[in-house]
DNA sequence: TTCTTTGTTCCGGA
DNA sequence: GTCCGGAACAAAGA
């Protein structure tokens, strides 16, 4: 669910309250994530201030002197802010409203401004990973990442080069994160929509006005989803612990059977399964 | 009870 | 060696 506007929404939540704060105390509750938390990890990040909070495509990198956090959500990662004294705020039914539980917080980092800041993941997929004395542009995970959305350098001529003796289809190729970094399974299907494309079409037969298509949409619909504070699905908070609302604007993710949203259309939403991931798209026009 | 779900990585087959 | 897709990872709601 975390794709690239969630990431974003929470960098910049994360930035407000807690950018420049220093780490007093690390508690682990559960180190079994996606990798297991080494012992070293509270000692590596105790008495460090928070220089700069980045994103790099679904990754957020907390800045340290001569180190790095990465940080990856996974499926259902979430990061919450309380204030140190709000020791009894999971039994308030503000938290149960938001559908978070205790039990699943994970780690607490203990901050120096009178903040906890929460990392919580009801399936711990998510990891964190400490890198020292390396280049933020030299970590593995981010060194294999296609570029950017809105990079300049995602272009037709990009495009076409990439797409040269592949055979995968388009909905497949958007969500390899070699070729562009940053999409998941909601937003492709959106833009697969308002780019009139269908996500089995094979990514060779894109014409160059598909490509044209392929990167306003992938921009418009990011930037669209950022604005909105952050979309997703059901289980999506930013770090105030208030929840996107770019789903009621869905067209084609989880509208199986509806009419297509597009007036002069008379088509419906049809889903399929690519990949074992669901995928929704108008019978006609993205035939 | 079974099926489905948002992402990444690993591995086997072509 | 490369490309591609399925399986696995875990938990919860329907």
């Amino acid at each position: 669910m975390p794709e690239l506007p969630e990431i974003e929404v929470v960098k910049r939540s994360l930035f407000e309250k807690i950018n420049k704060a220093k780490i007093v105390n690390v508690k682990i509750n559960n180190n079994n994530l996606r990798y297991k938390i080494a012992h070293s990890f509270p000692s590596k990040l105790i008495n460090k201030k928070i220089l700069k909070i980045s994103r790099r495509s679904k990754y957020l990198i907390f800045h340290f002197r001569n180190k790095f956090l990465l940080a990856h959500l996974g499926m259902s990662g979430k990061f919450l802010v309380i204030r140190n004294k709000d020791k009894k705020v999971f039994k308030t039914s503000f938290y149960y409203d938001l559908n978070i539980l205790e039990k699943h917080n994970h780690i607490y980092f203990i901050l120096n401004n009178g903040l906890t800041l929460i990392y919580n993941d009801i399936r711990r997929f998510g990891f964190f990973k400490i890198f020292e004395n390396i280049k933020l542009e030299n970590i593995p995970h981010l060194k294999k990442l296609g570029p950017e959305p809105f990079d300049k350098l995602f272009s037709i001529k990009y495009i076409q080069k990439f797409i040269k003796n592949k055979k995968k289809n388009i909905k497949n190729l958007l969500m390899d994160q070699t070729f562009v970094s940053g999409l998941g399974n909601i937003y492709v299907n959106e833009i697969l929509f308002l780019s009139k494309i269908n996500p089995l079409k094979p990514c060779d037969n894109l014409k160059k006005k598909n490509m044209k298509d392929l990167i306003f949409y992938i921009r418009k619909v990011l930037k669209n989803a950022i604005y909105k504070g952050g979309s997703s699905i059901k289980d999506f908070k930013n770090v105030s612990g208030k929840s996107g609302n770019f789903q009621q604007f869905f067209n084609v993710y989880g509208q199986e059977s509806k009419n297509c949203s597009r007036i002069s259309c008379k088509g419906k939403i049809k889903k399929i399964l690519i990949s074992n991931r669901s995928s929704f798209y108008c019978n006609i026009c993205q035939n």
